[in-house]
DNA sequence: AAATGGTTAAACCAAATGGTTAATTCCCTA
DNA sequence: TAGGGAATTAACCATTTGGTTTAACCATTT
């Protein structure tokens, strides 16, 4: 009992890395055992099954992303605000760990059932935070009363997360070494909370 | 020879379907070959290994996306015909064939290598077109002289692919079905346009 | 010191997988 | 119409993979 909860939190660590670096059907039992340091019996121990190692993985790395997301829509005083603070904290997180997001994506565009365990713990709670703010924004006349708060919600995910998701293809394209290339997306942390405020500013022509 | 060009491009169409569905990893020779009702042997005879045959598939797939891309980003009197003509093609296309593009970001992203032999093709010259629009639009003042072509380009993408890629997920969250989700998705063609060109207007505030 | 639970090593297994081979069928042409 | 090369197939092969089993080992706990 004494190593137990090491090895365990040990090999869903070595899990998360191995399965977000290769995919589930790239990733192999044997090298999470190899990369934990253990024998791969005790994959089987603790887990029973790859299916189950990758589902208590997903899970919890799923949860851990759309927390992040959604701890950061509390309680802002002002769309701008939240623009600058959501912007700053999401892109620096998403290039900390840039494979991240195509994990997540691809794994869910595969197995859509991935996500039946997900739904509840949030549902639209956050986007309802969201949808307050906006909706005090207009009375106060700041942005263009047809705006649809869940529309700009996913423009807001679109802008931050598909430029790092993409990475490779903006580097190759343009030719680009790994640094210039974070520097570029960097630079967005900047540019877009003005360019989404803009665009849904009231005063626009027409 | 009578039936080999047929064959072969059975092979390679029927190889595309069931690498974008399941993956690289996921997807197996004897698959591909039931479903193109042919025998597993006659996939090496003409593309060798697995390898070979994805990357056929593969170049394939992404160079038609590049070009459709691109070919949209030809001749436009101004950014706002190029945004309505633009949105309008690329989301349509996106939703007729929804997984390509989270497996084009998989693989890209699990196998960079992959890269390789698409650019060169198309380089930056497309994205050269582009910021031509966008300095010619500049000059007119319609548009803010500090936005960056690039930038708003990457913009533009992001918008119009990522919430195509995520359709799983809104689905779940907002509890839709295909249709009601489709035709969210599908108001973004009329929204975008317009979004895009406030936020990049010379005249906002400040 | 006996029992307990975590841990290892190693051999093992059945199924699946990418790939090969050798024979057969097909079709064009000389 | 016979020959020959290309297309196609069934059977086969070596390796990998997820998973299991068994026996032994070790550190605590009782």
């Amino acid at each position: 009992m004494v190593n137990s909860l090491q090895t365990e939190d040990k090999i869903l660590i070595t899990a998360r890395e191995v399965f977000i670096r290769e995919g589930y059907d790239g990733a192999r039992m044997q090298h999470i055992a190899d990369e934990a340091g253990i024998n791969k019996a005790l994959l089987h121990y603790y887990y029973g099954t790859k299916e189950k190692l990758f589902t208590a993985v997903f899970e919890h790395v799923f949860t851990e992303l759309l927390n992040r997301i959604f701890s950061l829509m509390e309680e802002q005083q002002s769309l701008e605000v939240f623009l600058n603070v959501f912007f700053r904290e999401h892109i620096t997180f998403l290039l900390s760990d840039p494979r991240l997001p195509a994990f997540i994506i691809n794994e869910v565009s595969l197995h859509p059932e991935l996500l039946l365990n997900i739904f509840g713990k949030f549902s639209s709670y956050g986007i309802g935070k969201f949808g307050m703010l906006v909706e005090k924004e207009k009375e106060k006349g700041l942005i263009a009363p047809g705006t649809d708060p869940l529309q700009l919600f996913i423009n807001i995910l679109s802008l931050s997360i598909f430029p790092v998701v993409i990475e490779p293809i903006i580097s190759n394209v343009l030719q680009m070494d790994a640094r210039e290339t974070e520097t570029f997306l960097r630079q967005r942390i900047e540019i877009l909370p003005e360019m989404v405020l803009a665009s849904v500013r009231k005063d626009h022509s027409k």
